[in-house]
DNA sequence: CTCCTTCTTGCAATCGTTCGCAGAAGTCTG
DNA sequence: CAGACTTCTGCGAACGATTGCAAGAAGGAG
């Protein structure tokens, strides 16, 4: 009859019983915050006594009476974009050390399981949560906030100025990217984007005009183009069209790592080299793009630390330490590899 | 007065007033288990009183009563090697379509945290575990075993043949990995091995030897090491010390695609070229191999499909359809990329 | 010796469901 | 028309912890 599940056998009565004393003051004696109330004598008696029947809390239980269940969810678009492991693996520890758990709940970007998959997780009684999904115009964010939910977001944010994110600087690391063009001397500079419904689309498109007019580059219309979703797929469509449109272009600046791959694909298929023929710079500088052919230059900035801080904002919030929205910008650098160069002489 | 939380607001007991019923009927009306039990009128009128105060069960205090929580565990070495995403993904959605819910941890490899995670599963009252970290020798498996817990292997496994697993087949892979070498005209071929205390490193070595044997190759020990952790680092190091110790040989074959890449670094260090002077062949196939530089040989299998066969042998065993403990091993194809060609001629 | 603190512990209610049991209708059979 | 049977719903006790309240003991002040 092995179907025990996993569930905790020993309880806190069995505790209390073995240490003769009431379960009341056997939770006091395990909880830190309480532990002052009682004798130092029992507190002994009822600490070996919980050491020596290996007494667990049974987490659901404590929960269901406190209506905490330090559990944070985490809305991810998609767990197979490089981008996101190492986001998670620093929401994860930084939680993990406050007691936290986290519950990942994957959208495919859909926003239909956007809902289901938040429905889920509320059901689950989740404390809070942090969203790397976010739409740039995003109701349901805006509906989890009126029900006064703790809510961060990371990496995407919405226009709501009232929810915290942690986000990339765009504006520097585009500066950058083009700098780093104009000084290898392009002046055909095109440029694959992202959907523009998420801010990290929006806010790198207009970080790229802005970048282009910096330094004084042509801005025109038919070299900018932006996918419809994120992916190596769109990011080579994209590049063919920006090849078709413009032959003479000599590089190409996308808003994505997996946007910049699709590019190789389209320039490649043009009988053209990268970076021999077209430069491309990526963005987000995700694991792996060193190994690359070519290796990738791409604007860099911490994932791990996205994470970590977007988890930290929310612990504080939950803590009740922190009420206002602050809006994080991760500082973003160059990481110049061997997919760009001086354009071919013309 | 924002600090409501996520906890569902509204109760079975309003849905029971606001229906004027008892909440035991609630109960049984949302319950499909149950629903026929009550009369078609009133399942009509809870169903509408629920609909209508947007009801949604506290699975907490469900899970506190029946003693399910409908939630699984997911040990995991690493979310960083691009090999676990997938196969996460397809628990995940295996898991989801049975509502339940999983619960990943990260073990880092090392073994003192297995035990702190797993404790923090217990914790959280997790009906069944999917362990992708299991060591060949692996007590706290067996522990887990004698207690009764709903255990499956995943990835690795150990040598209880009492706990289900599903594994990619190493022999096959391995096999037509040396045939594919052996008919490019190789003779002298090395292996980098992953460490003999996990189940995938001893069954590739052993799948190795047997192959090399039945090709009618020479097994020579100075070109067989194995690496202390899987990462490009340890890959690099196992990688310099063989072509340090035969610098004749002209292919090396990984128990690994992270190792392979640690010898594309180690061959370039050496100052020759793979695939011209030496081929690599990796093991896994993970996302993007075919962007590397060169485009990896490796031995594939379906990462996702490997999840999501542990994942329902797991339910059936919650659902007590199985007792048995199946092993399973995924087929494994190999796809022949540029890391490998024809020997230079000497 | 009484009154008032301070410390420590026990009592019992509560969190939101589920489920065994029992009872109230209603139906059927002979 | 009595008795047996089915169908449906309510009652109340769990599940395992936490916590406000109260009470007993001990000690000090007046």
């Amino acid at each position: 009859m092995p179907t025990s599940g996993l569930m905790p056998r020993v309880t806190l009565r069995e505790v209390a019983d073995h240490a003769g004393v009431h379960p009341a003051t056997v939770s006091r004696a395990l909880n830190p915050e309480t532990q002052a109330m009682v004798n130092s004598e029992t507190l002994a008696r009822v600490l070996a006594s919980a050491r020596e029947l290996k007494y667990q809390t049974n987490t659901i239980a404590r929960s269901l009476r406190t209506q905490r269940s330090l559990t944070v969810g985490v809305l991810i678009p998609d767990i197979m974009n490089p981008l996101f492991p190492s986001i998670v693996r620093g929401i994860e520890d930084t939680l993990d050390k406050a007691d936290y758990t986290s519950l990942i709940a994957y959208t495919d970007g859909r926003a239909d399981r956007v809902t289901a998959r938040l429905d889920r997780l509320r059901q689950r009684g989740v404390d809070g949560l942090i969203v790397a999904t976010a739409q740039l115009r995003d109701p349901t964010l805006e509906a989890l906030l009126e029900e006064g939910v703790a809510v961060v977001q990371v990496n995407r944010r919405s226009t709501s100025r009232l929810i915290p994110s942690v986000t990339a600087d765009a504006a520097g690391g585009m500066l950058a990217a083009i700098r780093h063009l104009a000084e290898l001397g392009h002046e055909r500079i095109a440029y694959a984007g992202a959907p523009l419904r998420v801010s990290t689309g929006r806010a790198r498109i207009d970080a790229f005009r802005r970048g282009m007019r910096a330094v004084g580059l042509e801005l025109a219309s038919e070299r900018i183009e932006q996918t419809e979703s994120v992916s190596v797929g769109e990011g080579a469509r994209v590049g063919r069209e920006l090849l078709e449109r413009d032959p003479q272009l000599t590089a190409i600046v996308t808003a994505n790592d997996l946007i910049a791959l699709g590019c190789y694909d389209a320039v490649r298929e043009a009988g053209r080299d990268c970076p021999a023929d077209v430069s491309v710079i990526g963005f987000n500088d995700m694991p792996f793009t060193d190994r690359f052919d070519p290796p990738l230059t791409s604007v860099h900035f911490d994932q791990y630390e996205m994470g970590a801080t977007a988890a930290a904002m929310l612990l504080r919030r939950l803590a009740g330490e922190e009420s206002g929205a602050p809006r994080v910008e991760l500082e973003t650098t160059l990481v110049v590899r061997a997919s760009t160069a001086p354009p071919p002489r013309a």
